[in-house]
DNA sequence: TCTCAGCTTTACGTTAACGTAAACTTGTTT
DNA sequence: AAACAAGTTTACGTTAACGTAAAGCTGAGA
């Protein structure tokens, strides 16, 4: 038998709350099993939602998580046409997931030239005012 | 005189819709200046609402965005105090940056796999249906 | 037996980021 | 003059992603 958690259990090693869990059940992102009433999660229910975090730090939203984890489902059964859509949609991403490097290298630069601007700024101050608390 | 722009140009260029850039004016991201009620864009504006933009699409909130708007224009004259509230900010972001790097990576080598196994399963239709339309 | 922590469902509330519609002004074309 | 395009303000509506009670079940310990 391999590891089982509970929902507590999971949202503290995630830092979440035991609400967006069970809110991303009923998104149909998670399918924990029960005990009675009683939500057990599967090692792979802990991967989904470690990959639903992620996605969503990636700016993902909730109905798009789903769509790949749908299709990637599909994957295993897929016809040729399921699968071609599938390979689209994996190269819409990885598209999506370039722009989005682009994008945090700019910002990189940006905010290194603003940190060298700020330390001149601030050994500028510290030329006038020696005497200044580091 | 350097070159203006109307709140049409700057939508289309970019690809939304005034209803937002009015809306980011109301956030304070942007300042256009008037002629009569009409709104004038500036290049200067112009680049805050590429900024913008870039830093939506990192999953910036606008609130964030404009903090370092202000945060960028408070730095000329800023105060110590205010320098090292800047850089810690700074850091802040390059952090955050940095996790979002390690995310898109981890994304990618997934999405990679995945495309393995779909070319794989579509090798395998192919076999026992070599007639199947391409 | 009682209580208490931890789980559950149900359901209304909230915030961000716009969408959408109405009604108006202003400059330009027919 | 009339109509049109492009702009404006005002204001209510919408969606996603939860927050926040309220009220009830359930097994382990005092």
């Amino acid at each position: 038998m391999s590891k089982t958690y509970s929902i507590s259990e999971l949202a503290s090693e995630f830092d979440v709350t035991t609400r967006s869990i069970r809110f991303y059940e009923d998104q149909v992102l998670l399918h924990p099993a029960r005990r009675g009433q009683t939500r057990i999660y599967s090692s792979k229910d802990r991967v989904r939602l470690k990959l639903t975090l992620r996605g969503k730090r990636l700016g993902f939203s909730l109905a798009e998580i789903r769509e790949l984890f749908e299709l990637w489902d599909e994957t295993r059964s897929g016809s040729e046409k399921q699968l071609h859509l599938m390979l689209s949609k994996i190269s819409e991403r990885k598209a999506a997931l370039e722009q989005q490097m682009k994008d945090i290298t700019m910002v990189q630069l940006e905010l290194e030239s603003a940190e060298i601007r700020c330390r001149q700024a601030l050994e500028e101050l510290n030329e006038k005012h020696p005497a200044t608390a580091k």
